[in-house]
DNA sequence: GTGAAAGCGCTAACAC
DNA sequence: GTGTTAGCGCTTTCAC
């Protein structure tokens, strides 16, 4: 079957007028039913759905964002990485915004602009959003915005001037201090720590779990190594490792650096589990079959984002309702073959 | 610094005739101003624009949407997966579409969803957008729109009735035969395939190159295996070939199913690359540190995507124009280690 | 170069 | 339950 469809000044597309028309009703009320209003009785509903459906109509939706200063629509905000984490919670934001009824909006942030989230905000609201996600930012300084819609950030504090600035952890803290005393509970003495880069506040979040976790077991705190997320800073942080005899067990603040460290560490004639455990973060699918298959955190992406948008759209439809608790997703450590306790050497 | 900004029915948002009146100019030529129209002369710009600073003026899409018919956005159809291909693409195509000035739509299609597709499409049609990406799709059988505005597939033959469809092929069949051909010259008698999910188009060109090539050198075609991209799938097929002991090289479909296939094939005592050399498809960033590192082919998503968004912004903008000629991007086969000739057993 | 008037296709407010 | 009347904030058309 082919429909026709399309939107354009003269492409003689109907309106809801043509469709009060043809079903005997007044514009208005044809506006009701797309509307799901109340008071249109079922015969006029059917009649003006079977015309609509007769003359091929779509709403308009610029119009009606026009007349009622709505548009159903979200904005989201993310780093413009095809990385793992982002982009899954990205594909999450997505499919929770369609469940709630909405469209997405997507802008990104380049790594270096000096407008940065602060731009990529001000541009959502101009194209007109009811509400806007901002997916793991990193810190840009104080670059606040006042803006007069809901704003959910997810995996980093509330930093932005809105009515209602709304946060879901990833609980990335507890998930990293469970990755770190995995490491501990296996019998090493400390645990280094791979860390990604601390703009993000997700690195910052698993930097003060490690740090928690060796605290409350009274552990050193060795220095810690940053990487930038990718598995070649992995590879490179993993040279430096190796050359440390001390270095019996390393949490990596991702996967992807954890495979690269895993590398270098063979490379230099460490054997992994055996000489040096590593466990990542994330659960990447690719985890369970690397060489040696990763113990690692699973971060719940999707729960965080369909938590998150529950919340948000509560506060764009209902902005005088208590927002409900937060529910934290569980911790998740999955343990695999790259940890093992120290063999005294 | 914190700028108000935002938009609805009572925020008290300036509008163009604010902007005017505090100019002391008429609405239409602040509109002219913001459209960068002609014939304003410097001096009324410069007002203008001081004036609109001065009020925090922010131009509303909506209205200049429904006003002209058209809503300088783009909106893309994904398979909402956080798979590399599929994720680098969008990446790759919210950068161009940023780069070009518009805003950019996003929605996923669900496997299975009846409307597929044709719905998503639909849906954006109704949003209001003046142009289509349609990324990586699947075979759906014939579910033609038409729609009135053109649209650009990537990774797949045109199959909508749009005014102008636009395909920018990921060379995807050049690509899969340079890594046969990798492995045929290394000495071995034939290549078996690890195939992706053939519902995907993308699939079906992989092992399209796959079959040319062995047929231009005359080779025995074996039989195709089949997974669904993940790593788990890989390691299934990997366990039934392994099993086979004339298998000596396999071409995999993606490199996540490549990961797997090595799991299984070492785990059956097949040493890779001596017993079994395996090439993936992507160059995901961790192919270089797997082990061993995986021989690959690399994809060109940005090239790919601003190749194709410059097409459709064209067909936009200047719907009569000749589309220039695509330019196909180079083949990059990256040769690491886990590809070696076949040692006689 | 600039301005005045008339919509774009809807929803809001209120009448009936 | 349903219709009427005004806009929403822009662009278009055409006059000057």
């Amino acid at each position: 079957m082919t429909r026709m469809v399309g939107r354009g000044r003269n492409a003689a597309m109907p309106r809801s007028a043509d469709v009060a028309r043809v079903a005997g009703v007044s514009q208005k009320t044809v506006s009701r039913v797309f509307n799901d209003e109340p008071y249109v009785s079922a015969d006029v509903r059917r009649r003006v759905l079977a015309a609509a459906e007769e003359l091929g109509y779509r709403m308009n939706h610029a119009a009606r964002a026009l007349a009622s200063g709505r548009t159903r629509s979200i904005g989201v905000v993310t780093l413009g990485t095809a990385l793992y984490g982002p982009a899954s919670l990205l594909m999450g934001v997505e499919r929770a915004v369609r469940d709630a009824g909405y469209a997405l909006r997507v802008v990104n942030t380049v790594e270096g602009d000096p407008a940065g989230v602060t731009g990529a905000v001000e541009s959502l609201i101009e194209q007109g959003v009811d509400g806007i996600v901002i997916s793991e930012p990193i810190d840009e300084g104080a670059a606040a915005v006042r803006v007069d819609v809901p704003v959910l950030v997810l995996g980093a504090p509330p930093a932005f001037a809105a009515p209602q600035v709304l946060t879901v952890g990833v609980a990335a803290d507890a998930l990293a201090r469970a990755a770190t005393e995995h490491l501990l509970a296996l019998g090493h003495a400390t645990v280094h720590h791979l860390a990604g880069p601390q703009r993000w506040y997700a690195a910052r979040d698993r930097l003060d779990g490690w740090r928690s976790a060796l605290r409350a077991h009274g552990r050193a705190e060795p220095p810690v190594v940053e990487g930038d997320w990718s598995a070649v800073s992995g590879y490179e942080a993993g040279r430096k490792l190796a050359a440390d005899r001390d270095v019996t067990a390393v949490f990596a603040a991702n996967d992807d650096m954890a495979v690269g460290l895993i590398r270098a560490l063979l490379e230099a004639g460490r054997r992994v589990p055996e000489d040096v455990s590593v466990v990542g973060f994330d659960d990447i699918p690719l985890a369970a079959y690397v060489t040696p298959p990763l113990t690692t955190v699973r971060q719940p992406f999707d729960a965080v984002a369909q938590e998150g948008l529950k919340l948000l759209v509560q506060a764009i439809e209902k902005p005088d309702a208590d927002p409900p608790p937060a529910v934290d997703p569980p911790v998740e450590l999955i343990v695999r073959t790259s940890t093992a306790p120290p063999t005294g050497r």
